[in-house]
DNA sequence: CGGGATTTTGATTCCAATCAAGTCCGGTGG
DNA sequence: CCACCGGACTTGATTGGAATCAAAATCCCG
């Protein structure tokens, strides 16, 4: 085996490991942090990250703002499958390309890491390893409960049982800030914007939510919400 | 470090390895040769595999027969997830423990894999575990599409993607034998049974499909079904 | 042959979609 | 500064599709 270039290649080499430590470091932990392969990048609301069926299949990791994954029907339609908010990892859900499209849902910073990268890392670490498979596992839990949620619900229940996810995530738990339209709920839970509208004001004239403006809901009656949106409708 | 048994040791290190082996060909084969730790399981029609919440969570495959994943709602209805037919892997969509119940559609059997020793075969072989992360990312794939078919479809949407589904499983690609009754059809797409029955009838009535029995369904006008099961309804 | 489970069919009700105006901002330019 | 504009949201009237309630028909298995 000829090696024309010995130094160069140590060289490659050692910076190549470095990347990959990067990367992992990165995908780790919570860390806005870009290794070489990865600056932060920022996109206006309602720009698209990548398209359906896009080639170069990349992972993303959501460092401030929401995306939301979806996919467009023929008559114009879409199906929201998931917003992602800050710290979220997204993008690995599609095998060789892309089968969803995703954009941003407000003014958002994300951070990719190709793909290949990705799997180098994968094949080469395997507490990374394991890491990815549990982002799957819970990506594809998230999926299921999703589907309960579109499959079994009235529109009353869709609604409570968003606002809890909401609520959820939000650092006050009482207090959420929308980042997406009434038509993006809609898009979510199967339903049309003017049902998602009706079923806030029926919330707020049960006092269950306060809607000090149209994108910011106060929880006023916590057992109430998790009533509704707890299993059935 | 004492080591009392040596000769024990290595013994079962060796039949420790050929477990390994053989559980690795057999999560990698539509075979239903079982290892030493993974009999095949015959289960009646209606039987429970595992129930929701199970500890020792197992990985399964079917070897013949269909089983369903689901969830059981607090007012007695149901959600199926997922139909599994023979080759599918299943079970391991689930954390730390099941969060799904699985049952026999019909009579089957299935081979099922101890967690722990699907983790070691991970861990120990690459090739392993990149197969395992790809069904994973297949089932998030398939329950993506299953959440697309229950929030933005019609009945007659809903069925004729379901016999789409059905169709491209089935030998005979015209002829479709449902191992389940109407009411799995109708947990499965967020329906009930009447509205399942009536919407096949109708199909009946278009002269897309013929019904000789119930459970049998011929498919006499393919474009007609894939225009309904396509993406609108 | 029963007899229970499964399936089909019918009548009616009800929830959410659709169609159709309005209203409420938030930003922009005169 | 304010008037205006357009997008987002709310509200109302009506329709339609699937759920529900109810009963018959059919199949399958012992």
């Amino acid at each position: 085996m000829a090696k024309p270039f010995p130094r160069r290649d140590r060289i490659d080499r050692r910076a190549h490991r470095r990347r990959l430590e990067d990367a992992m470091l990165a995908l780790r932990m919570d860390t806005a942090r870009s290794s070489t392969g990865a600056p932060a990048i920022r996109y206006g609301a309602g720009k698209e990250l990548f398209g359906e069926g896009a080639k170069a299949p990349d992972v993303f990791r959501v460092v401030t703002g929401v995306v939301r994954t979806c996919r467009f029907l023929s008559d114009g339609r879409r199906q929201i499958y998931a917003f992602h908010h800050s710290g979220d990892i997204f993008g690995f859900e599609t095998g060789g390309e892309h089968k969803l499209a995703a954009e941003a849902v407000c003014d958002c910073t994300v951070v990719s890491y190709r793909r290949k990268m990705v799997d180098a890392l994968a094949s080469h670490d395997e507490a990374t390893a394991t890491l990815l498979f549990s982002y799957a596992l819970q990506s594809l839990a998230k999926a299921q409960e999703h589907a309960l949620l579109l499959g079994r619900r009235s529109a009353l229940g869709k609604i409570a049982a968003f606002l809890g996810e909401q609520a959820d995530r939000s650092s006050d738990h009482l207090l959420v800030d929308l980042a997406m339209t009434r038509q993006d709920i809609a898009d979510y839970l199967g339903l049309t914007l003017e049902t998602v509208s009706r079923t806030f004001t029926a919330l707020e004239r049960k006092a269950i939510i306060a809607l000090p403006t149209a994108r910011r809901i106060r929880i006023t009656d916590v057992p109430g919400l998790r009533k509704l949106g707890a299993e059935p409708s």
